[in-house]
DNA sequence: CCAGTTACATACCGATCGGTATAATATACT
DNA sequence: AGTATATTATACCGATCGGTATGTAACTGG
């Protein structure tokens, strides 16, 4: 005995999600927000909470799909240090074609939000600890396939490469030199040598 | 023939820098700015433009202090690994004992403005260039005393140690546990070796 | 001591902020 | 078909935003 809703939440959701990705909470307004969701303000309301909340959904929903899209990068390659060389590379490359570079918004959220903000804090902080279970999963992997040597410290080198992740990613915010870019990338692989 | 200013222009810029490092350049509002550096508005409007050229004087002030900082503590200590193994582990500890983690203004202003304005896509990446510089400089020290081998490249390693310093600076406003950010600092330095 | 110039404090501007009251509309169950 | 219920759209709320006009106070050169 109710109205149906005319809009989907998932897309509705995701439309919020690229709109605080690419210009964080401050600077978002509901009008932007409704616009590009195409929906009214009390439909948000009713759907998502106020602001702060439709923006932590926004965040969970991107944690959750970085960390699948990691594991999917580093687990589709069956040489752990390709598949970890190409993901470095690409963080490099993917940021010279985004106009504007978003980065990944949970750094952005880290930046912005996470001194101010609890909440935020744990949020981030447990997905940069979930990247680095990725990390150190792949790492493992490549112990056990003998790609890597039996006595690398599986554990320390996820945590230094989560790290160089966060590193490589805000440097790119900056748009420095090719050179400077690619050396960063080359070096941080290096690292499993 | 004139009256003179009541202010100190120069502890007014220090204020608003204070204010626009801990809250960002959205979330901080021309009242905060009045309030903290105790002038009235009309009286900033003369002294240094609008918000936003207001904010470019602060990071400029800002990219200033720290370089000379970072100079300072690298070049004050005769070992060069210990310097750096110094410096590194005091970005944990002082993140520890800040709260909120105000972290590094530069990287604050690359996260939030840098993707959508380019005077500060170029002023953050000339701060990170010179960042790299002052370290190259160091290890060029070490490698003249002989600490580290001729062989290093030392433009390359000072470039990955930004990487480095960015993303355990940007890593702590998530407050990790004490043995991450100790391990993250730790492997850091370990790349000296 | 007056004239000219600048800085000060107050008060105000339109625009926009996040959030909501109201009322019309569309559906499902009885 | 009628009624209860939830969603929609519009219009509006007080507060605050960045920025400025206005008039008064303070100083200096003549």
């Amino acid at each position: 005995m109710v109205r149906p809703r005319e809009f989907n939440e998932e897309q509705a959701l995701h439309a919020a999600m690229e709109l605080f990705w690419e210009k964080g909470y401050e600077a978002t307004s509901l009008s932007d927000l409704t616009a590009k969701m195409g929906i009214q303000r009390p439909s948000l309301y009713a759907a998502f909470g106020d602001k702060k909340e439709l923006f932590e959904a926004a965040l969970r929903k991107y944690n959750q799909f970085h960390a699948s899209y990691v594991r999917t990068r580093l687990q589709s390659v069956p040489s752990v240090k390709e598949a970890l060389r190409s993901f470095f590379m690409g963080i490099v490359a993917e940021a010279y074609e985004e106009v504007p570079n978003r980065g990944c918004f949970c750094l952005n959220v880290m930046v912005e939000l996470a001194p101010h903000d609890a909440k935020f804090e744990v949020l981030t902080r447990e997905h940069q600890m979930y990247l680095a279970a990725i990390f150190q999963e792949t790492i493992e992997r490549g112990i056990r396939s003998g790609e890597l040597g039996k006595h690398v410290n599986a554990k320390a080198l996820a945590q230094t490469l989560v790290v160089s992740m966060i590193g490589l990613t805000v440097l790119m915010k900056s748009r420095p030199d090719r050179t400077f870019a690619d050396n960063a990338a080359a070096t941080v692989v290096a690292l499993l040598e």
